[in-house]
This record gives structure tokens, C-alpha cells and sequence, in this order.
DNA sequence: CATCGTTGTTCCAACGATGTAAAGACCGAG
DNA sequence: CTCGGTCTTTACATCGTTGGAACAACGATG
């Protein structure tokens, strides 16, 4: 591989004058820089990151720390997140939590000034105490506890009331929620967006009919829609918390022969792109997940500049996409 | 941040007998190391990685090219990569390429020593010509084109004729397939797994039955199944090329009632998580995908220290789960 | 008591890039 | 023909780390 002092003795010239040219400094004498541009293009030069990163004090690099890639919102989020990185010519290192504490306490530790510019956390389990980040930080989603992080996200419960309202505006009078969680903020907005619609209908809220869900895979919908048609009166209507949660608990309608929607509507959360293509498709709440990576990589790549300025809460769109899962075509 | 000069200062030893401690060398006296590591302690101290490998002459990255994210194969195989390499103390670094020449292209000369140690690549597009790979690298999937390089993937003939050979066993005589490509190596040994199961049985190949398939997302499979049903004799069973195909082929013969499994059988490839769930769930060919990125990273980290090693091709196992979109419960 | 090998520590250079300061080239003005 | 100023280039130090050589301390050996 080919370094400055390779180029720069084939140009006849120093170090410095190469690391002038590439980085476009104007004073370099015309005869100079075509000289030094032909030793470029002759070696093939590409700068050694590492070590102009460890000159600068940038390393180019911002962490994304996430559940797990395997579920499709946080991989089409990355893959977001990744391309509006490069725009910022920043790469971008990816740390799996698995949704655990301990996940998240270690990826946390191993971020640090000398890996990371900066770093985008999806968190679900951390304490106040464990927030003593070292970079600017952005969370998505909401904060689990009061920290003072910037965040970027979509107005949850206005989210939530949207989907319990169409639910309502179908005629639907039991409607249950599952995803309910002891720990995670976003739950805790959903379910009070869900009361809203209930309460602005003069519904009556019902505790049974809230299911927790410790995981949001698609196997905890399915055993929380066992428990909700176990019961003697069940729901006619279900606002799940995500998408898997709702495709899990439509697989379990079907194994009962129950019949989306006719006899349960089912409204899910994230639009994961699997959902326009289940059967019966499946209506949801879509946020802009583009516009979500697209504010917290700019927020992040200003912070890095002006490290001290204000903290900032940044609400991105969302929609109701209405599909057969609660209209029949 | 502190450095190793901070450490050594207030410890009251030389910077080199803190890299001693922290590198885990032998011949310290205890009390030194003793002092060393309460300092370590006191300063919370971290290496700094780039600085670390600018003198290691390694860069503690490899590349995970890919078409997107938001295909869920390539999602969970991401997953398992970066995992993997977490062992081997590597950091995976993303690249998409979006099934595109260019894309691959750029992904390509952006690699190179200074930034990873080794790639694992996922091309769909590459030409011959565009191999100059300045680093290792494992291809996953299928050469697309003839090149020296190491290869990490499961048999795709006998993989798609296990497929086939399950549609035949079912009593299905006209079997489609969906996701011929002109210039995807793994396309056409499905396509050749398909054909030997054929011969096998002694049922006719049908050109016609075989439809191409430019990508392969749902949108794809949806339309190549639109074409198979209004053909005068349309198929009873249909192997995908992959699962997001197959997905969207049931949902084309959702709209349009063709009942599956007893009208059309279908299967799949690649067992996506989301697959379990559909509605009916799909069978599908499932490769070992932990296998295959264990195998893949195993296979740089060996070629790191032994550039010059034979090519290896690792051939991981699979397995062909049954499901409702073949077998009626 | 000189010598030796082992153990423990320090100093120096180097990885590849860039910021700084200073030196050199060049120009026109006085 | 010198001076002052602007352009242009260079030498050097530096980022944080580690390898190697040099050196110091030690008990053991002859």
C-alpha cells in the first residue's frame, strides 16, 4: 500500500506538499500539483485513515447500538442509517444488544472518543446511572428514564390515539392492546395514547384487555393473542405495539379460525415492509423511518461540531396505513 | 481520554510498562503491576484503537458488502456476522450496494488495508474484471463469474433439488420456478437443481414454467406469479428462489383464490424469521446461516495471518423445513 | 569477587498523516 | 539593489501505541 512518502518521492517533492495536494490546499505551484497528481494516480494512494484520523482526532466512524439486525425495523432503520452516514462520510458500526442490560451496558463501555465520533442509541434496558457517555449521543425512540440525551422520534401517543381511533371509527368496542412493558418508554406512550382514543369514544379501558410483552418478536403477539381469545369475552380489536407482535398475533387468529377483520381487527406499529404482503396485509402505523436516520445522523454530525449546544427533540412524521387487516377490501 | 501516558505518570512507571500490564506480558513485578493497574482503574483507561493499529499494521475491521439491509436474509445474516467477528475482536463494517453495479463498484474501492483487515463480499453484479481485492475476502453465495477466490456457501443444486424433489413427492406435476437470472451464479444452480429433480421424476422441463425474476423482493414474486396463473395451464406448485419471492407469490394467489397449498404448493429459500409466520407459514429451504458466517469470518481470520493459503470452499449444511405452504395441516 | 543469565524497566524509533513554524523563491515598489 | 510582502515548500514535532535495544538490578555460580 502506498503512503505519502511513496507519492511524494516519485513526485520529486515532500511529504507535505503531497498531503497539500490532497487535501486540496491552494497554494501548490500548478507544475507541482500535476506532478504530484500523476505520483497519485501512478500509486494508486489512498489515505491511511487510521492514521489521519488519529492526527485530527476524529476516528469517522459513529456507532448504532440496536436490539438485534434481525428484527426488519432496526435493519431497515440501519440500512437508513447507514446511507445517510455516508453523507457524512462517516461509516458506521453496528453493536447488537439483544435488548438485554447487560448488551447494552457493554456496548456502551466500548464506545469511547478513540472508536466512535459519535453514537446513535436504540436502548431498551438502561438505568440513569449507566448514561456517562463520552461522544454525542442521540437516542431513537423515547428516553426509558429522565436523561438529558437529545432524541429524535415520532410523537407516540399521538401515534397510538391515531390507530385506536380508527379502530373506534369502525365500530369496534373491545379493543385490546398488546405490548404493554413495566420498563420501556415508548410502551408506556403507546398505552396512553390507547386510553386517549378510548376515553375521547367514552370507551371504557379494561385492564384485561392490556397484554404485556416482555419481547416484541412475533412469538410474544402469538401467545398474547392465545391469552386475549381465552377469554370469555374477547376483543374485537387489537392495537399491537409492532408489527411482529401483530403478525404473531394474527397467525394465532388463524389457527383459531378467527377472521381478520371480520370478526378482529388488527392495527399494527412500524410498518415493516413484510406487512403490505401478509395475509390479510396489515394495517399500521408507518413512521418515516427515512427522515428518522436522516435527523439523527445530522443532529449528531452538528453536535460533533458544537458539542455544547442544546439539547433538541426532533419529531418526524407519521401515518395510518389502512390495509385489510381492519377494512375489507 | 486518558492515554498510556497518563496512566504512567500517575502510576510512576514508563509509558511501555503500562503496555507491558495491559497487553498481559509476563515479567512485572507485582507491585509495579499492582500500582499499574489501580492507575488503569482510576483513569479508565482505553486504548486507542487507531492508534494501536496504525503500529499493529492492522485496522480491527472487516467489510460485510451486501446488496440492503432490508432484505431479511441479509439482515440476519449481518447479525450473525457481526457476532462472529466479535470473537475475533472485529468490528463489521456495512456496505450496501443495492444489487447494483456501481454500487458494488464503489463498495469495492473504498476496501482496502488502511480501513479493513478483510472483506466477506455478497456480490450480485461484479464482473471478472473487477476482482483486484487488495485484501481477504470470502465470497458468500456463488461465484457470479469464474475468479480465484474463497467461497462460503451451502450446495445450491442439491439444496433446490431436495425442494423440487419434496413438490414431486406431494404428487405436483407441473412445478414452476421463480427467480431465473441471466447473471446470478446462484440463480442458475437452482436452476439446475430444479432441472435434476425433473429428470429425476421423469416430468417434462417447460421452459415457460420458468419465470425470470429481476430482483428479488416480494414485488417480484407477486408479478412473476401473476403471469404463471394466467397462463391456459397454470402450475400446481411453485419453488422460489427465495422466501421474499414466495411471499409474494402467495399473495397473488391470495388475491386472486388460488387456495395453497391444495391449488399451488410453494417453497421457498433462505427461512426468513417472517416466514414461520405466514399466512400459511412457508415452507422453505433453510441454510444454516450461523454456519455461514462463523465459516466466513473463521476463514479471513485464518487467511489474515496466511495470505497466501489454499482457496477454500466451505460448504455449510441445510435443511428443507415443511410447512402449511406445501402440506395441509 | 567477577561473571553470568534471568528478570524487570526504560528509552528510542516507528506506524502514516497533518499542523506549525520557518526557510526559500519570487514579485514589485522605493 | 535592497526591502517587504506574498506565495510555495520544507523540516520537524506530534497524535497514542508497541517492538526492539539498551540498561539496570538481582541472585546464583564458579
Amino acid at each position: 500500500m502506498a503512503t505519502l512518502k511513496d507519492v511524494a518521492r516519485l513526485a520529486g517533492v515532500s511529504v507535505k506538499t503531497v498531503s497539500n495536494v490532497v487535501n486540496g490546499y491552494s497554494f501548490v505551484k500548478p507544475d507541482n500539483r500535476r506532478r504530484v497528481e500523476e505520483a497519485l494516480e501512478a500509486t494508486g494512494y489512498r489515505p491511511n485513515l487510521g492514521a489521519r484520523n488519529l492526527r485530527r482526532g476524529r476516528t469517522g466512524f459513529i456507532a448504532l447500538v440496536l436490539p438485534e439486525l434481525s428484527i426488519p425495523y432496526f435493519a431497515e432503520l440501519a440500512g437508513l442509517v447507514i446511507a445517510a452516514a455516508q453523507e457524512h462520510e462517516w461509516n458506521v458500526l453496528i453493536e447488537q444488544t439483544f435488548g438485554t442490560l447487560a448488551g447494552e451496558r457493554s456496548a456502551l463501555a466500548s464506545l469511547g472518543p478513540h472508536l466512535v465520533d459519535a453514537a446513535i442509541l436504540s436502548p431498551e434496558a438502561l438505568q440513569v446511572d449507566d448514561f456517562q457517555l463520552s461522544v454525542p449521543t442521540v437516542l431513537l425512540g423515547e428516553h426509558a428514564v429522565d436523561v438529558p440525551i437529545s432524541r429524535v422520534g415520532i410523537d407516540n401517543v399521538a401515534a397510538a390515539q391515531t390507530a385506536v381511533r380508527h379502530l373506534v371509527s369502525l365500530g369496534r368496542t373491545r379493543i385490546a392492546a398488546i405490548g404493554a412493558h413495566p420498563h420501556r418508554g415508548t410502551a408506556a406512550l403507546r398505552l396512553e395514547g390507547y386510553r386517549a382514543a378510548l376515553a375521547e369514544a367514552s370507551l371504557p379501558f379494561s385492564p384485561e384487555l392490556v397484554v404485556p410483552a416482555l419481547n416484541y418478536h412475533r412469538a410474544d403477539g402469538a401467545a398474547a393473542m392465545k391469552s386475549l381469545l381465552d377469554m370469555k369475552t374477547p376483543p374485537d380489536a387489537v392495537f399491537c405495539f409492532n408489527d411482529l407482535l401483530a403478525i404473531g398475533a394474527m397467525r394465532t387468529a388463524a389457527e383459531r379460525s378467527v377472521r381478520v377483520p371480520e370478526d378482529l381487527a388488527v392495527v399494527g406499529f412500524d410498518n415493516n415492509e413484510e406487512s403490505a404482503y401478509s395475509a390479510p396485509s396489515l394495517t399500521s402505523v408507518a413512521p418515516d423511518k427515512a427522515a428518522i436516520a436522516r435527523a439523527a445522523v445530522d443532529l449528531l454530525h452538528r453536535r460533533v461540531d458544537a458539542p455544547d449546544g442544546a439539547l433538541e427533540n426532533v419529531e418526524t412524521p407519521f401515518s395510518l396505513l389502512v390495509r385489510e387487516s381492519t377494512v375489507v377490501r
